[in-house]
DNA sequence: AATGAATGAGATTTCATTCAT
DNA sequence: CATGAATGAAATCTCATTCAT
């Protein structure tokens, strides 16, 4: 049998755990205004409609609109950093394929995150410095120390690892970027496969024919 | 001997012209005020103010504040475009880099007005459907055509050619991307052809060393 | 043996002392917020923290912040109208002496009570009307009626017993102020007497040495 | 005959003393609607309203609500000070009566001024020590200097100068205290000889009729 | 009774644009 | 043409009060 102690903590477990949806709601719904909009323009009338509340309750949530940007940009998480932590080793071209689809099997609801960091980081400088910064930080170097160790094994031709991994990262870029900006749809699974090939065909051997 | 009407002719062109250069010294200014704080987040105070005039002489020369960001797009040029339109025909490997090296010889004058276009395009539709895309279309052609002819002809591989010519895009954004950004200085002459022979290597043949 | 109905009695008085108490403790807090950031610039928020209860708990005791306000004011009594009204007739020099003493006995609880009505009355007409003009016509009154006793009697000089005694009213509350305005720690025991004795000494023979 | 440059000169004048004027309109609005209501229940319409200007107007005018209520408590002075400044030497009993009088002599100008000076000093620990004290310290020195040399002298009683001066202080206070909170009109120009020669009478000589 | 999330009216402040000089 | 004060719409944020739990 219960308490009134037990009843009052368990009650406010369960306030604790709605106050938290209610935030994780807040912050979707700021992501997509901001995402469409740029945070500037997106007003907290915006936002509040947006998260279906009234303007005045999200300040019960969040100090301010600043505060929910970095909320947001907290949230999000660039793909590629999550496929090259949990890709290991890449000691096959297979496993390098599947590393960059992984990265580019981004989800519908993380999209509006990431798409304000990115359009954020741009102006920003704490957030350039405080989340895109750590996160491309994060993605390069263990690249960069895959590119070092076959350089020295003679596998890979002498190549600047920090530029190797920059390079790298810009092909995968300038392949997701429509999606990120919202111009094209999110590839499917199969062009994630297509992609990924392509992406490390061209990094590996180039795209010159091998000389006969 | 001239009358009265010659002078007035006169009179007029040398006011056009002394229009449009003011018109410039205010991109100028805008461009600098917007590739540091955003579109929204500048104020036409702090573009007056940059420009050394009032608010009220902003609208003798620009309907709005929007009409400057559009005509600052206009002003602006991804130096990738113009490098690609300048090179023709890109025979030789020599050729490839000597035109990579061009794109990344941005001028510090031209800096902030990529920096908006760039910014900016990420958010308003307008910006990115007329300046972005467009310019990024006439990169990508040539580039596309370029790639095509060779696959045909068997020097290169079988790639898409719209993928080679994004990756390749995206290989170069990469790496100017910090100094447009403004976290790193503008490429010095010498780095800039580094860069171009580094690219140029990978994409042709890759980071793979040749089997033995 | 008791009845349901004489427990059910029991039961209402100490659920009535219950409220009155806590009533108290609501307002005490609330009259440490409002006396260190005045009435308008306190918010329900702080005083209910203050009192360690929610904010929805405060309205179960009052009916609004105002309601709040008239009570503190309400609680507060100026020091100088209890010394009048306890210290009955004032024939000797130490009796008057005595009175002052008491006056400037403030104990530190009721301090914060004091500050709000004075600081209150200051801005708000009804708190002026109702409270502090109250107070000061019960202090005033009997200064008055003894001054004018005495001027008829000869003992004193044919003084305006009005301005006479708010003449005595200011040089204490000249004193007390910056213990009630929060910068001067409340006058010790033995510095009340020495205050004291310093007001009526000059009330009643000035400060100008007596001729010769 | 006047250039270009003299006329702009002049324009330019022309216009500060215009920005000056214009200053000088909003804070008498903004002391008289601080002076009714109390800083923080007034609103910066209502500032706006009774300087007859938009609410945008204010803030080219001052950075803030803060900024106008420092403005204000900057143009107050108490007539007090201003009194004991311009006295010099109180050698006779008609000087001191004099210099009363003077303090009696409010404006109906500087009176939301002041009112707003002594409301919120009473509050706001900034202005009560950016002005209040400031004022009350200049008005106190040359008062205690003036009693330490009679007392010195033998022509005083060994008063405490400190106290001595504030009781002075209190006892103007105490009488002029209706009509700065509003409830009394400004006492008119014999009333004003009759307080201060109360005043004076009771300082100096007490209330006490000479022992014969 | 107690709670504290939700509300919405209203406060302060910003800023693009206009217009009299 | 140049100026910059004036405007007012709209943005961010606050807070007394209510109400479902």
């Amino acid at each position: 049998m219960e308490n009134q102690a037990d009843k009052s903590v368990k009650f406010q477990e369960r306030q604790q755990r709605r106050v938290q949806r209610r935030k994780k709601e807040i912050l979707a719904a700021a992501a997509r205004v901001f995402s469409a909009k740029g945070y500037a323009s997106s007003t907290t009338k915006e936002i509040a409609d947006a998260a279906d509340i009234s303007e005045g309750t999200l300040y019960n949530y969040f100090e301010s609109k600043r505060d929910i940007l970095i909320a947001v940009a907290d949230e999000s998480q660039t793909p590629m950093q999550v496929a090259v932590q949990e890709a290991g080793q890449l000691e096959t071209r297979a496993a390098m394929i599947a590393m960059f689809e992984k990265a580019f099997d981004i989800s519908e609801t993380q999209l509006p995150f990431l798409r304000t960091l990115l359009s954020e980081a741009w102006i920003d400088d704490d957030i350039l410095q405080e989340f895109l910064t750590v996160q491309l930080r994060r993605t390069s170097r263990p690249i960069q120390t895959f590119i070092r160790e076959r350089v020295t094994s003679g596998a890979f031709r002498p190549v600047d690892p920090e530029i190797g991994a920059r390079v790298a990262i810009g092909m995968f870029a300038a392949l997701i970027a429509p999606s990120l900006r919202g111009v094209a749809p999110l590839p499917s699974h199969d062009e994630c496969r297509a992609l990924a090939t392509a992406i490390v065909d061209i990094l590996l051997d180039g795209i010159r024919a091998p000389a006969a």
